[in-house]
RNA sequence: GGCGACGUGGCCGACUGGCUAGGCACGGGCCUGCAAAGCCCUUUAAUCGGGUUCGAUUCCCGACGUCGCCUCCA
C-alpha cells in the first residue's frame, strides 16, 4: 500500500483512492509571467517521479496542471514591456514546457488555463456571495475567512496566532476588508486592463480561484490528492482549501507538498530575495538529468541546496549508472525479484527515493560482482536496475550518438595498439578526448560515449 | 512575539532505539604498452547539556545555532 505524509494530518497514511486504481492528482501549475526557476523544477520532477513511480505500479494516474494566465504580475510585465498580455503567456507557455521536456517530465494529463475557466470562476463567486461568505468592497470581492470554521488548517496555525505575529507586510485592501485576513476572490480592473464580466463590476480573478473550479470540475468532488511546493502551503492553498469549504464542497482528500530548493547559504530561493536562479541555465550547463538525479538522492520534503558541487556529484554518479549501463548491454533477464519487493517496499514508504537510490546503487555494485565471476545471476540485477531507474524517470545510456568519423578513429586507434604504434594510438585518443567522448581502451577494442 | 522544521563523517545526504544507507572526493588494489575509463576494497560520524532506557544519532526536556511561515514572489 502507497503511503504519502498528510500535510493535513500530519502523518504518513496511505493515499486512498476513490477509486481503487485510479489516481486523480492537482498540481499547482506556474504563473506564466517569466522563465521557469529552480523551484518549479524541482516541483514538476518530484510529482513526476511520483506520477511515473504510481503508473509504474500500474496506477491509472489523471494528473490536471494548471497554467495561471492572468494575474497581476502578466498585467505589469506587459504594461512594463508595452506588449499584449497574451504574448507573454504564449511565450511562457512554451518555454515552460521545453524546460519540462528537457527534464524529462511528463506533460500532464490535463493543463487547463485559468483564462478558459474565467464564467465558472464568476459562477463560483456568486455562489460564495449568495451563502453570504464573500462581499464587495470598493476594490473587488473578498472572501470572509470567518466563515471557514478551520480557516488555517493546511498552516496549522489559527487565526488568531496568524494575526498575533508581527505581520509587517503589506495587507491589501485593508480599510474596508471585514478581517485582515480576508483575501480577494475577484479585482476591479482599472482601465486598460484586462477584464471579463461579473455581476459586481468588470475585472479579473483573484485568489487562484482556477484551481478550484477546476480541480473540482476536471477531478470532482473530494478528489484523490492536491500537490504543490511547500510555498504554497499558506496562503496559496489555505485559501484554495477556503473557498471550496465554504462553498460546502469537500476538497482534496490528501494534501503533498515538496520542500524548497535553498541556495548555498542555506536560505530560500525566492524572488524577493533576489536570489533564484534559472533553471534555463541549469538545463544549459548540465546533463539535464542531473536535477533528477540530485532530487531522488534527496528526500521530497527536504530542502535541497542546488549547487556546482552538488550537480557535479551527481552528474559523476549518472555517469556511473551509464557505463553500467553500457558494460551490461545485451543482458536481457527478468528483474530479480527480491530487489524488486525491496524497491517496492522502499517507495511505497513516502516517496523514499534517497533509499531507492541507495538499493540501485547497491544492486549495481551486485550486478558488477556477479559480472565479473561470471555469475548467471548477473542477468537478473541488470534487469532491476534498469526496471527501478525506468521506474523513477532516469534514462540511461543513449547519452549521445557516436559520429562514424569518431568511430573510424577508434578502430584506427585499435589498430594502432596492435602494431604497438603507441605514439600513433595516444595521438589518436587525444584526438578523441577532444572531441568530447570518454574513450575506454580495452582488449577487446575501444569504446566511446559521450562526456 | 506566535507556529513549525532542522543541526549526521572531507563535502552532499538517508534510514533507524541495539545490526555497514548511499553518492561524490581522498586512499589502496585489479585491469592497461602507459594512461584514462571501468571494476573491487576503503570496516564507527551524528551541536551542546540533562533525562527515559539494559542500550539513543534515533524518544523527552533545555540551551545554542540555522531555516521557513505568520496575507499577494509563487
Amino acid at each position: 500500500m502507497f503511503a504519502l505524509y498528510d500535510t493535513l494530518t500530519r502523518e504518513v497514511r496511505p493515499l486512498e483512492m476513490r477509486e481503487p486504481g485510479k489516481l486523480g492528482m492537482y498540481l499547482c501549475g506556474p504563473t506564466v509571467y517569466g522563465p521557469p526557476h529552480l523551484g518549479h523544477g524541482r516541483a514538476t520532477l518530484v510529482y513526476d517521479i511520483l506520477r511515473r513511480y504510481l503508473e509504474w505500479r500500474g496506477i491509472d494516474v489523471r494528473l490536471v496542471s494548471n497554467i495561471t494566465d492572468i494575474d497581476d504580475k502578466i498585467i505589469e510585465r506587459a504594461n512594463r514591456e508595452n506588449r499584449p498580455w497574451q504574448d507573454i503567456t504564449h511565450k511562457c507557455e512554451s518555454v515552460w514546457f521545453n524546460a519540462m521536456g528537457r527534464l524529462g517530465v511528463k506533460r500532464p494529463t490535463d493543463v487547463p488555463h485559468a483564462t478558459d475557466y474565467v464564467e465558472q470562476m464568476v459562477r463560483m463567486i456568486g455562489t460564495l456571495v449568495e451563502r453570504g461568505a464573500a462581499y464587495t468592497t470598493s476594490d473587488g470581492v473578498y472572501l470572509s475567512v470567518e466563515s471557514v470554521s478551520d480557516y488555517g488548517a493546511l498552516a496549522h496555525q489559527s487565526l488568531d496566532d496568524m494575526l498575533a505575529g508581527g505581520g509587517d507586510r503589506e495587507v491589501l485592501g485593508a480599510q474596508e476588508k471585514r478581517h485582515s485576513a480576508d483575501f480577494a476572490l475577484w479585482k476591479f480592473s482599472k482601465p486598460g486592463e484586462p477584464a471579463w464580466p461579473s455581476p459586481w463590476g468588470d475585472g479579473r480573478p483573484g485568489w487562484h480561484s482556477e484551481c478550484v473550479v477546476m480541480s473540482l470540475e476536471l477531478l470532482g468532488e473530494e478528489f484523490d490528492l492536491h500537490c504543490g511546493g511547500a510555498d504554497l502551503r499558506f496562503p496559496h492553498h489555505e485559501n484554495e482549501r477556503a473557498q471550496a469549504v465554504a462553498l460546502g464542497k469537500q476538497f482534496a482528500r490528501h494534501w503533498m507538498h515538496n520542500g524548497f530548493v535553498v541556495d548555498l547559504e542555506g536560505e530560500k530561493m525566492s524572488k524577493s530575495l533576489g536570489n533564484v536562479t534559472n533553471l534555463l541555465d541549469l538545463l544549459d550547463q548540465f546533463d539535464p538529468r542531473a536535477y533528477r538525479m540530485l532530487l531522488l538522492q534527496t528526500h521530497y520534503r527536504s530542502p535541497v541546496k542546488v549547487g556546482q558541487d552538488n550537480i557535479d556529484a551527481s552528474v559523476k554518479a549518472l555517469s556511473g549508472l551509464d557505463s553500467f549501463v553500457a558494460r551490461s548491454a545485451g543482458r536481457n533477464a527478468p528483474a530479480d525479484a527480491d530487489t524488486m519487493a525491496r524497491f517496492v517496499q522502499i517507495m511505497d514508504n513516502d516517496l523514499d527515493t534517497p533509499n531507492a537510490m541507495a538499493l540501485v546503487f547497491d544492486t549495481v555494485r551486485r550486478a558488477n560482482i556477479a559480472i565479473d565471476a561470471g555469475d548467471s545471476a548477473a542477468d537478473a540485477l541488470v534487469g532491476a536496475v534498469r526496471k527501478m531507474c525506468s521506474a523513477l524517470g532516469l534514462e540511461l545510456g543513449s547519452t549521445g550518438e557516436v559520429a562514424t568519423d569518431a568511430r573510424a578513429l577508434a578502430d584506427a586507434l585499435d589498430a594502432a595498439r596492435s602494431a604497438k604504434d603507441f605514439a600513433r594510438a595516444d595521438a589518436l585518443r587525444a584526438e578523441l578526448q577532444a572531441l568530447g567522448y570518454v574513450v575506454e581502451t580495452t582488449k577487446a577494442g575501444t569504446s566511446l560515449r559521450r562526456a
